[in-house]
DNA sequence: CGTATCGGATACGGATCTGTATCCGATACG
DNA sequence: CGTATCGGATACAGATCCGTATCCGATACG
């Protein structure tokens, strides 16, 4: 009873190569057209294959739209660690926390087409129970994420939060969120980053206090 | 050939009726569906008629999306008319900001569904500039709304911001959609007010000073 | 070199949906 | 009481789109 679990013998080298397309393209085409108004058809197309190539690959256009949004939610959550990470390698008299906001709120094209997928999942997902809860999964993932940045950030600013880490890590987020709208919008008339760093930090100031000067920094010891 | 323009003579009652039940079957069935997911034809059915009514009173479905949000918008705009109002008949020793909040995030089925349609609304204006312009138009007057609000706020406080009170009012508006879209997700995990109650009141609280103590309580606080 | 198998293309049936063009009943008005 | 006009219904033609069933070429492997 070997491990045959699933190791076909054929030409097996492509597939990889065709849902990836097929899930750029599906990026694209979401993002132009929203989840509805985007055909499998178009997707593709875009792809440069044909529905027979899609529904080899993919059960459903929701099915589509889900791997989708896993995989980017991951990129996130990703990119949010190595802003962590970068946060150690920071110069010590560097403002820490203007220095993650502007690192968070770019807003390219990736992050344009990111929001609006991500705003459609989450109507979809206010429509339908079962995919609420697979997005609360990932807010939670990205949400520890977050909180964990806060805490290093507040270690940092060697202040101590009076808030719960986990709520201040909902407004943040919601903050960021909001004001990424506000500037998808009028483009020209808000700076994404804006409202956070006019805002955060005396947010974040007012909900800490000062700590009581025990435990010196670990990390690096330089003045 | 005066001004006739637009006198019709014949049966001319029951317009009005109809575009209203258009426009409400429409909401509900742009709420569950989506803009694109909702056909004109189960709008009309759910109106009770046909298309043929539809393309009598809209042009196109776009047309109809679009007075939709225009009627609930101003609903919006009224609706925080009035808590301003009330805030001026508040007795002196509450406090204004939670009574301000708790009026505002109320989320009842008719809020969920303002929430996913504005929503939509605005994943709509990111695509289309034209229809942008038309909602940076709306959150122009909406945001008024809130700045005017604000002020007051801060008046009753005996504090004076420190921040240009348009961007603090985007700020609110950012933290009340993005918390809504949060508790529309996790119902049992996060109150609507939540995160608007534990953050704005120390907020607030950093972005105003305590006002030298000239000036009684007039109407409204100048720079 | 033959062949089993996999990836993807083609072909097809069926379901919607959209606009328009036309028709009918009801009412305001002379 | 007749009739012009309006509101809305019906009928129709075209356009997608979806999902499946089937077919074909290519490759890994014996």
């Amino acid at each position: 009873m070997p491990g045959r679990v699933t190791l076909p013998k054929g030409p097996t080298k492509r597939r990889p190569q065709t849902t990836a397309r097929l899930l750029e393209a599906a990026l694209d085409t979401f993002a132009e057209r929203g989840f509805h108004g985007a055909s499998i058809e178009e997707i593709c197309e875009r792809a440069g294959y044909t529905r027979g190539a899609f529904y080899s690959n993919f059960r459903t256009k929701e099915a589509l739209f889900l791997a989708l949004f896993d995989l980017h939610a991951q990129s996130v959550v990703d990119r949010l660690t190595q802003a962590v990470d970068a946060l150690a390698e920071l110069p010590e008299d560097a403002d820490p926390v203007r220095a993650v906001l502007t690192r968070v709120s770019t807003v390219d094209e990736a992050e344009r087409r990111w929001y609006l997928l991500s705003t459609e999942f989450t109507l979809h997902a206010i429509r339908r129970p079962e995919a609420a809860r697979a997005l609360a999964e990932h807010d939670g993932r990205l949400r520890a994420e977050v909180a964990g940045l806060l805490g290093r950030l507040f270690d940092r600013l060697g202040r101590r939060p009076t808030v719960d880490l986990d709520t201040l890590a909902r407004l943040t987020t919601a903050v960021h969120e909001g004001s990424l709208a506000q500037s998808l919008v009028e483009p020209d008339r808000l700076a994404p980053e804006e409202l956070a760093v006019t805002f955060l930090p005396p947010l974040f100031d007012a909900v800490s206090e000062k700590r009581r000067t025990r435990r010196a920094r670990g990390s690096r010891g330089e003045t």
